[in-house]
DNA sequence: TAACGCTGTGTAATAATATAACATTTATAA
DNA sequence: TTATAAATGTTATATTATTACACAGCGTTA
């Protein structure tokens, strides 16, 4: 069984806006979204984003600072994200391979490394932009 | 034969800069470290950086907002990255594995998107920090 | 109960990262 | 030569993210 995480009144919030959208959000475009529900300041934003991210309820997009929704249980636990990004019209998806994933998760370098999270982003043109 | 590209003088200047270090630099220290040398204004050092990071001389470490220079003559194509990050010291190696780069270079999804490029971020403990 | 640690809140200020706009200069190509 | 692309220098501004502080709510435990 998997703890249930009780989000907070600011968190859910913030966690509704961004489900709701199927692309990545940026923190001052939430803020600017949320002002009309009493969320004034970009802290309280980038407080909520932080713990969202921790347990995985949405991922950031690095190379776009930028924050999606995770649609899969599985990766509830942030800490092995695949996102494939098209350079033309931005659109954000996020890949779960069963064989990437499990490529990625056993890859041992020869510095002794230990890993615990890793982030791939694929770039490229989606099939509408190509 | 590869093209032999001539960097300019803020370009020279910036590049011996990341390269004298063997640890990713930020775009303001680096501003700091090169005024003495009459580039006053970060979009000089961000010009720089965006022409180095195009012909693969650099790479963007986009979870740091630091940039890294290629020891690898190979990837100075700027569009195959991989990199471990020790989430204690921030030490920052790139990492030149055969088949993991072969693996991600042939991925293909099922939405029919053509990738032209991608960066990978392992997250760990290096052996100093565990 | 009271004291404590932990997490979250609200607010103000500020730090850190990055780009826009403009005039000019330099390098490369036709 | 002309023209065209790339880089420069400068000022101003936009965007992204954190520090600092006072306080509130909650569960643990002395
Ligand atoms: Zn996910
Ligand atoms: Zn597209
Ligand atoms: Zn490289
Ligand atoms: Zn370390």
């Amino acid at each position: 069984m998997q703890k249930q995480e009780t989000l907070t009144k600011n968190q859910k919030i913030i966690l509704d806006l961004i489900e709701k959208s199927d692309q990545p959000l940026k923190a001052y475009s939430i803020l600017f979204d949320v002002k009309k529900k009493g969320i004034n300041a970009p802290l309280q934003v980038y407080r909520a984003l932080k713990k969202l991210v921790k347990i995985g309820k949405i991922h950031k997009i690095e190379s776009r600072n930028a924050f999606i929704a995770c649609k899969n249980s599985k990766c509830q636990i942030a800490k092995a994200t695949i996102f494939s990004i098209c350079e033309s019209c931005e659109d954000v998806t996020e890949i779960h391979d069963h064989k990437l994933s499990e490529h990625l998760r056993d890859f041992k370098d020869n510095k002794g490394m230990k890993y615990n999270k890793y982030n791939l982003e694929f770039f490229g043109l989606c099939k509408k932009c190509v």
